[in-house]
RNA sequence: GGAGAGGUGGGUGAGUGGCUGAAACCAACGGUUUGCUAAACCGUCGUACUCUGUAAAGGGGUACCGAGGGUUCGAAUCCCUCCCUCUCCGCCA
């Protein structure tokens, strides 16, 4: 959410932001029913003023024992006229979040300009050493590589679910259950961060906090009896954690990282990367989320990235970092990078994670505060989150590029002594 | 699922129709005292919106005691609906 009183004084700017993010322009409705809803509460609050005079002097007649019934009557009619101008504002109100609750947030100064994916730009990439693009044997494809090694069914987990929902079998499920163990260690006795293991379900009002309601909502499995919502990611309840809370400064920054299953419907894009695991309805990923103040935001999403990578350089999987340009950013986001994995059967890169900065875009929906020390006033925390990783994309770059000539995949080194193993097949 | 209790400021907790934006205590902040720390003492101490306005400040108004409605000239306080937490019982992993 945006602050209508920098919409009020930044329209230009803010109208800017919408466009680069290729977003529906609707601030001069907002600032229309902001300039209604003010005057508006300029009158309605005058009549309560003196409503409020008026009510003490009653009190004050009644108690010496005098007749008010005169100015009684009047009141009443004051009453109901603010009874009136109240429904009237309440009703522009209204109006007024729905429009805000749909605007995006603005992509940061840093940010290229731009229209699709297409327009994207390279931060920079790294390589594990002696690695090669060029493969002489034409490598098996991580679908393929599964049904061979008996350890991804997806034909099963179609029938016990639907298409997109893999199951993991044998070594396969050692595997990833050993991806997730590494990734969370590694982010937790290393980079610093606090394990949490987060509700996979949450309420409406989590969702709305970090933005996914009301934008995202048809892309949420949705228990209507209850009205939860199966989290997309859990950067949902991990920031939510701290909703509607002031947060010591000098616990700040907070940095939890947790693992949970990740549930997406995907409407809408049926056919496009539908092959195993490219496009799933269900995955498991690490997660980490940050709470910052606001002059370190970006420091801590240049950390964070670096973070998710050390993952990748640990397993030695070719990645390349990507700054999103504003088209492409999501709707919370002010800023971006995706770390895409090499595919060596696909011939291309594979999206295996996001890093965000929010600024306080989530913090001001979800009212997370913190006591600014100098200034004594409350503000808004910056939060951040990225994904350190999701295991989806990420497996298919492991068995892809680990796979031998005789189509066995070696474990990489530092996953063996989660696996217990070192091959597969 | 059944029965009961309760949700008040950063925290504990008082407050059953007007003098309560809210006692008291704790925490926090500023200061005094002290060789340093601690203790003691004094003081400050809600948020949001809005109007006015300053170099910075400040001042006025409104709202907010789980959420939303209602009664009333006037509601933290009375009524209704909903949400949540806790305790006990039942069922179950």
């Amino acid at each position: 959410m945006l602050d209508l009183k920098f919409i009020r004084d930044n329209a230009e700017i803010v109208k800017q932001g919408i466009a680069n993010k290729n977003d529906k322009d609707t601030i001069d409705e907002v600032l229309k029913l902001d300039e209604q809803k003010r005057s508006s509460l300029q009158i309605v609050e005058d009549l309560k003023a003196q409503r409020n005079k008026v009510s003490q002097e009653v009190g004050r007649l009644k108690k010496a024992g005098k007749n008010a019934d005169a100015i009684i009557a009047k009141m009443k009619e004051v009453s109901d006229k603010i009874k009136e101008l109240d429904d009237n504002i309440r009703e522009i109100e209204d109006k007024l979040n729905s429009l805000l609750e749909w605007i995006p947030n603005l992509p940061h100064a840093s940010v290229p300009i731009g229209k699709s994916a297409l327009d994207n730009v390279e931060y920079h990439q790294w390589l594990p050493e002696a690695f090669s693009f060029e493969t002489n044997d034409k490598p098996l494809d991580h679908v393929e590589l599964g049904k061979k090694l008996n350890i991804l069914d997806f034909e099963r987990g179609a029938k016990i679910s639907g298409s997109g929902f893999p199951v993991y079998v044998g070594k396969g499920a050692t595997l990833e259950r050993a991806l997730i163990n590494y990734m969370l260690d590694l982010h937790i006795n290393s980079h610093g961060y606090t394990e949490v293991f987060p509700p996979f379900l949450v309420n409406r009002e989590s969702m709305r906090g970090t933005g996914q309601i009301p934008k995202l909502e048809e892309d949420m499995y949705f228990c209507e009896k209850d009205d939860v919502f199966l989290i997309p990611t859990a950067e949902v309840p991990i920031t939510n954690l701290h909703r509607n809370e002031i947060i010591d400064e000098k616990n700040l920054p907070i940095k939890y990282a947790g693992y949970s299953a990740c549930f997406r419907r995907e409407a809408g894009s049926y056919g496009k990367d539908s092959k195993g695991f490219l496009r799933v309805h269900q995955f498991n990923k690490v997660e980490m989320v940050k709470f910052v103040k606001p002059e370190n935001s970006y420091s801590e999403l240049e950390s964070l990235l670096s973070d998710a990578e050390d993952i990748l350089k640990a397993l030695k999987i070719p990645f390349k970092v990507l700054t999103l340009c504003s088209g492409d950013l999501s709707f919370a986001a002010a800023k971006c990078y995706d770390i895409e994995t090499w595919s060596p059967a696909e011939n291309r890169w594979l999206e295996a994670s996001s890093c965000s900065n929010f600024e306080n875009f989530q913090a001001r929906r979800a009212n997370i505060r913190f006591r600014n020390k100098e200034t004594k006033k409350l503000e808004f925390v910056h939060t951040l989150n990225g994904s350190g990783l999701a295991t989806s994309r990420l497996m298919v770059s492991i068995l892809e590029n680990y796979q031998t000539p005789e189509g066995k995949i070696i474990v990489p080194a530092v996953l063996q002594k989660y696996t217990g193993f070192n091959i597969i097949g």
